[in-house]
RNA sequence: GGCCCCAUGGUCAAUCGGUUAAGACGCGACCCUCUCAAGGUCGAAUGACUGGUUCGAUUCCAGUUGGGGUCACCA
């Protein structure tokens, strides 16, 4: 009769490393009391999901605020899914975000000594650790089908017992060695499963770094643990790698945590010490009244793409998503004046239990406080690499006329209360569209919002006045003298106060005179502070189009 | 369906058995104001349900309901 020992050797013949080796190549890590080893680690399927956004600062912060390390690591054993560069591409994207591995799979070659950081080159790891649980019986071959998988799947389904390989349905199970070792020698293809240990009517525990204490059923199936492709599984995968890597807290999907006890149960049966997890909540979006998690098909603000493209800073997504993970961020921030969230004492256990709707009215805010609160020079900057990948025009007026353009993002900015105009980047061609002659005279060769109320020719007498005797170059309070005084001279208001009390002796109120500069000028009854306007366009400039416009009248 | 997770305003949420149940976003009103963006003041709006434990439950327990997740040679 042949041993498992045997059949440990014909499966995996090249083996020669044993668990000890391994040990030995991944020693335990010099790191002080309390300090993390945490890791994000994606599938290179696509672009950068935002709920990875958020748990890999969750992972990144952590290591940073624990003074430990924090690694990238490829999981790319799913062939079929895999998308070529995309592995880069999402380190690219996190690197935007300012977050950056210690070690880990880099696109110019790995960085660390508990590599390969890249799954598919950890296949020897792999076979090691699986060779020594044959030997052991804990793993062994299994030569179903997927259609005998069906089978077995069906009838389970129709006699409404659990689906699953476990138990009596775990077929190939309980074959005995010989007969293994005489299927694998006829050339049928195998996979190899996990034997487990478990009972399917009593609990495991574990202490979720999250969630506090959570039970769950134990884990009674055989699951696969190397595909027919000679790679491993998650499952597998997980356990051996953050193991070997000597990661200390899991921080992932709470999708996760059902499967929890198969990856316990392989700890146990490896005898070694399972990590912390921390199951992270998804990011939801309300979808016809029913909640679900943020979705890559329905959702565009579910691609971190998505939010670069519009232009949002880095800095306020990760906000936004701080003051979902740690609800005292907000407060922390406001009390500190500051939205560094690397000075943030961020606190895992603080993190929320369900998962939060996406809130872009939020972000949004938070998105305006971060603008504002950049210094102009850095923002020039900012909307300048913004434009050079999506706006074009703007680039090249960034360009061409940078201490122009730094006038123009600079109104009211330099203040206490500086102006809060733009969200994104992506807001600011819009805005300053009349600044530019020929976007101006486009806007001006529409009908423009003169108010019905005040005769046309009263308009054109206003225009004309302040093309001819408005005042330059002087401080606001005097330019704004002198508009009240040219508006007077034709029946306006001089105070708002004037024109409550008596409305009807005025041609218009002291709002009204200045709206008819302001339309002329920008094309719109809104405008930033119109002084700061009219002496960033110029003398000349304005009292051309004060007259171009009365001309048209 | 089995199992698991979750449950305070529209959203994010504080409270570690005793509170007029914080705060933020959004919303509304008013103020400021040459318009707007802001800023200021004020306001509307919350403990899913039913039992139990307790002198006292938003808080602890159980059940119900609701929402979410998971049951692959995908992660």
């Amino acid at each position: 009769m042949a041993t498992n020992e045997e059949l440990a050797e014909l499966l995996f013949p090249d083996v020669k490393d044993s668990i000890e080796d391994l040990e030995k190549r991944y020693p335990a890590r010099n790191l002080p009391e309390g300090a993390q080893v945490t890791r994000f680690a994606p599938s290179p399927t696509g672009f950068l999901h935002t709920g990875s956004l958020f748990t890999s600062m969750i992972s990144y912060t952590v290591a940073k605020t624990t003074g430990g390390v924090y690694f990238f690591r490829l999981e790319d054993t799913d062939t079929k899914r895999t998308i070529e560069g995309s592995g880069d591409l999402l380190i690219e994207q996190l690197h935007e975000f300012g977050i950056d591995a210690d070690e880990g799979y880099f696109k110019e070659g790995d960085k660390g000594a508990y590599g390969p950081y890249k799954q598919s080159e950890r296949r020897q790891i792999y076979r090691t650790v699986i060779k020594e649980l044959v030997r052991i019986g804990r793993a062994y071959p299994d030569f179903c089908t997927p259609e005998d998988l069906d089978k077995i799947r069906k009838s389970q389904e129709a006699n409404k017992v659990l689906p699953g390989y476990y138990g009596i349905y775990a077929r190939d199970r309980n074959l005995s060695v010989d007969e293994r070792i005489a299927r694998i020698n006829a050339g049928i293809p195998w996979v190899i499963r996990f034997k487990s240990n478990g009972d399917h009517d009593r609990k495991t525990k574990f202490t979720d770094a999250i969630r506090g204490e959570i039970e769950l059923q134990d884990n009674d199936t055989d699951v696969v643990i190397l595909k027919s492709d000679g790679l491993p599984t998650y499952h597998f995968a997980h356990v051996c790698d953050d193991h070997f890597m000597r990661t200390t807290l899991i921080s992932r999907g709470e999708e996760w945590i059902p499967s929890t006890p198969i990856h316990l149960d392989m700890f146990r049966a490896l005898n070694w010490k399972a990590p912390k997890y921390a199951h992270i909540p998804s990011i939801m979006k309300l979808d016809h009244g029913n909640k679900r998690k943020l979705s890559k098909r329905k959702d565009p603000e579910a691609a971190v793409s998505y939010f670069l493209d519009e232009g949002y800073p880095t800095k306020a997504l990760l906000v936004y998503l701080m003051s979902i993970a740690n609800s005292n961020f907000e407060e922390w921030a406001a009390a500190n004046k500051s939205f560094d969230i690397s000075k943030f004492p961020f606190k895992i256990k603080k993190m929320s239990l369900d998962g939060a709707l996406f809130d872009i009215d939020k972000l949004n805010y938070f998105s305006k406080e971060v603008i504002a609160a950049t210094p102009i020079d850095e923002l020039c900057k900012e909307v300048k690499e913004y434009a050079e990948k999506h706006d074009e025009i703007l680039y090249k007026r960034m360009v061409e006329m940078p201490e122009y353009l730094k006038k123009i993002l600079n109104i009211e900015k330099d203040r206490k209360n500086p102006r809060k105009d733009y969200a994104k980047y992506s807001d600011v061609s819009p805005n300053i569209r009349f600044f530019f002659k020929e976007e101006w005279e486009k806007m001006v060769a529409n009908p423009l919002p003169f108010k019905e109320s005040i005769d046309k020719a009263i308009v054109k007498q206003m225009l004309e006045l302040a093309a001819k005797e408005m005042v330059f170059g002087t401080d606001e309070n005097t330019w704004f003298s002198c508009v009240k005084e040219l508006g007077g001279r034709l029946g306006f208001a001089t105070s708002n106060k004037d024109y409550k009390e008596n409305p009807e002796k005025f041609v218009g109120s002291l709002s009204d005179s200045a709206e008819i500069i302001r339309i002329a000028v920008t094309g719109s009854t809104q405008s930033p502070n119109l002084h700061e306007i009219l002496e960033i366009l110029g003398e000349e400039e304005v009292r051309a189009r004060l007259n171009a416009v009365a001309q048209a009248l």
